[in-house]
DNA sequence: TGCGAAACTGGCCGGGTGGCCAGGACAAGG
DNA sequence: CCTTGTCCTGGCCACCCGGCCAGTTTCGCA
């Protein structure tokens, strides 16, 4: 395989709004070193659509809470959370209670399910 | 505002590759009608690099373990899933306990984080 | 200066969870 | 026939989890 770098970028589309797909194969059609993917074909790089989950204002999370959440996303437990932040189990429980009750979740697995669905973790 | 929906698609990019990034800013920076988002500026539209985690194979779970899983994600106890399996505790039990071993997790929420991240379940 | 929000801590307790032991049924393949 | 793998079940037990009660400090804002 010789690595002719300098050419060819393969760009995949994959946008639902058949508008904005149009557009952008229009305006990318025409720029030299760069073309569009074959459907199946293995491309380089992929256009995806702004991905609309993120919105939800935020639920308004505390700093804490996100701390909290981010390491019960890596399968902490509660005893891990408390010695990873300096704070007592007893603090960490409680944040947990204030996130399960703000994502709606029945427990600690389902909140950072819920958490991911929404964009508010990157797991 | 006036809604130039004809003028100026705002494109991010999000690829990890800094050289197949920086031709590609190269490249798109001369198009016109196409615009590169500022850092942190809402794009209609997102560059991401192949996503290169799906391939483990599959890690080989069985049949049940992907119904134990799917409904650990959905936050449901081993009661729950039991009640909804048709099985008893202990079975569901002994099917999580497959799973943290083959998914390398310390926990459930461990264990469908994991599997979200390689993409063997879908959240 | 008082008041609420956020963060933190404690104890208590019922039920859930995970690890260990043991076993049985049933199909596929040596 | 016997082994292997999958699926299923039981009991036991230490620990963790989530919900409840209570309290503290610190901060910003009215």
């Amino acid at each position: 395989m010789s690595e002719d770098k300098t050419h060819e970028i393969v760009l995949a589309l994959e946008i639902d709004d058949p508008a904005l797909a149009d557009r952008l194969a229009m305006l990318l059609g025409g720029v030299a070193g760069l073309r569009l993917a074959a459907p199946g074909e293995q491309a380089s790089a992929v256009i995806v659509g702004r991905d609309p989950r993120v919105m939800p204002d935020d639920i308004a999370l505390t700093q804490r809470e996100l701390d909290v959440l981010a390491l019960m996303a890596e399968g902490a437990s509660n005893k891990m959370i408390a010695r990873r932040l300096g704070i007592s189990v007893h603090t960490v429980k409680f944040h947990v209670g204030s996130l399960l009750d703000k994502l709606d979740a029945t427990g600690r697995t389902d909140a950072v399910a819920h958490a991911a669905r929404r964009g508010v973790i990157e797991l």
